[in-house]
DNA sequence: ACCCTCCGTTGATCTGTGTCAATGCGCAGC
DNA sequence: GCTGCGCATTGACACAGATCAACGGAGGGT
């Protein structure tokens, strides 16, 4: 528990500075941004916020993965967000949390005090801009997974679920690759259940399904090998014409 | 078929304009976005843009019911948006719509010319601003939506889509209302069904089934009226604080 | 080595919702 | 009035995925 987790000097060294909410900024811009941020760090299995939670700041994620998570009272749960390294956390001008954040894994977060963030956003256009863009872009995810949830089989939803992580894999140098014969899952079963709007046993009756017939390879339970990337395509039953591989 | 409809003439005498993208906006201000905007009518059936189309301008619904919807090309379809009064459609910064919009009744668009609104953008920040402030609302209410795909039984569906509606119910006058116990339903069963990630058949047994339980009162076809709000509440499995009752 | 816990897998069975098919109802056109 | 069409309801049945239960394997603590 509570490791020693590695620490980022500066948004300009966020290996994930190309996606991320400073990705326009010139050198002034970035120190003005650096002086309200600091960065914070979770282990793995940490609540980072409870829904209803007063939220006095905004963060980028750096490194890590956490989930955002609805929940019913009798238990069910639904995840609404996977927040990868360079995703948003909070939005500026509401000041309560609509969902549970947990981290997944050890998590490091980029923070910014909320008030001053907000007052900076009017001196730095683009980067109100760049939040736009980034707001879109989640509201587009979050539309095709609702295509997922309401629309495909279980199969599909896995399959999906696999050809998401390996488009959104990003490589330690920071590139986002394209490189999806080998993937590794960010969360457990049951965290993948709740992604998917399935049980974790059907979860892993899908996954055995789809080994038995060659579309992936298991290396352990987080290792996924691909052979055939057009296959898994397939079983996903997306027709999407690729669209931008963020 | 093609019915004369009613001219708004701007967007100061837009019934709905405390929520829409020009809420905030001076005399001045409006003035300027009275300049690049023209309205545009549908009646009711009508494609409004399919995925895929060029898109050059960006609108708000001023009157009627769109819809946005999501299909694989076996026929399955999900709705992802539901385009009421004040509602935006279309991104500045993209310049391709991901998903199909359709009129269900007849519609008024206040549209805007991309290019110009985007230069606008950067004139007006509050405007930005208020884009983004709309975003967030979406991307909140497509979460609540993810779960109650994922996890809400048939029953709870319905009672949550009727919650819903009754909230978003604007009377003419521009209020919004807590006038819950009347409602008129915006789209047929088939709409409702792909809004639910339910089949017809399954919805209209609901209904039937609420009806049955005195939960509701079916008068025609799209007219419901709820005697106690509370039960429909608990029957939404919802245990949301309300929230803002946008 | 042992136990224990956590996580994932597998099996047997149940059930909510989908599927297929028939029927009902309102409304427009003639 | 009748007919035809679109939409909604109802019924019988099938099946995907949930539920309940047992088991397995990896890893950590002692």
């Amino acid at each position: 528990m509570n490791k020693v987790l590695p620490v980022v000097e500066n948004c300009a060294s966020c290996p994930i500075r190309h996606r991320a909410v400073c990705a326009r900024c010139d050198d002034d811009e970035l120190e003005q941004l650096n002086q309200i941020k600091f960065y914070k760090t979770y282990a793995a299995g940490q609540t980072i916020a409870m829904r209803g939670d007063a939220l006095d700041v905004v963060a980028s994620v750096v490194a890590g993965t956490a989930t955002l998570e609805r929940a019913i009272e009798d238990g069910r749960t639904q995840l609404v967000g996977l927040l990868l390294p360079s995703d948003f956390i909070g939005r500026p001008g509401r000041d309560t949390l609509q969902y549970d954040v947990t981290a997944v894994t050890d998590v490091t977060l980029c923070c910014f005090q909320r008030k001053p963030f907000e007052a900076l956003l009017t001196r730095i256009p683009h980067v109100q801009e760049r939040l736009l863009e980034m707001a879109l872009d989640e509201l587009d995810a979050a539309r095709d997974w609702m295509l997922l949830l309401g629309r495909k089989t279980a199969r599909e939803k896995i399959a999906s679920f696999l050809m998401l992580i390996a488009k959104r894999t990003v490589h330690p140098d920071g590139q986002v690759l394209g490189d999806t014969s080998r993937i590794e899952l960010p969360i457990s079963r049951e965290a993948m259940a709740n992604f998917l709007g399935l049980t974790i046993e059907t979860v892993s009756r899908q996954f055995t399904g789809l080994r038995k017939d060659g579309v992936i390879a298991l290396d352990g339970n987080r290792n996924v090998r691909i052979p055939d990337l057009e296959t898994l395509l397939l079983e996903s039953g997306d027709d999407s014409d690729g669209g931008p591989l963020i």
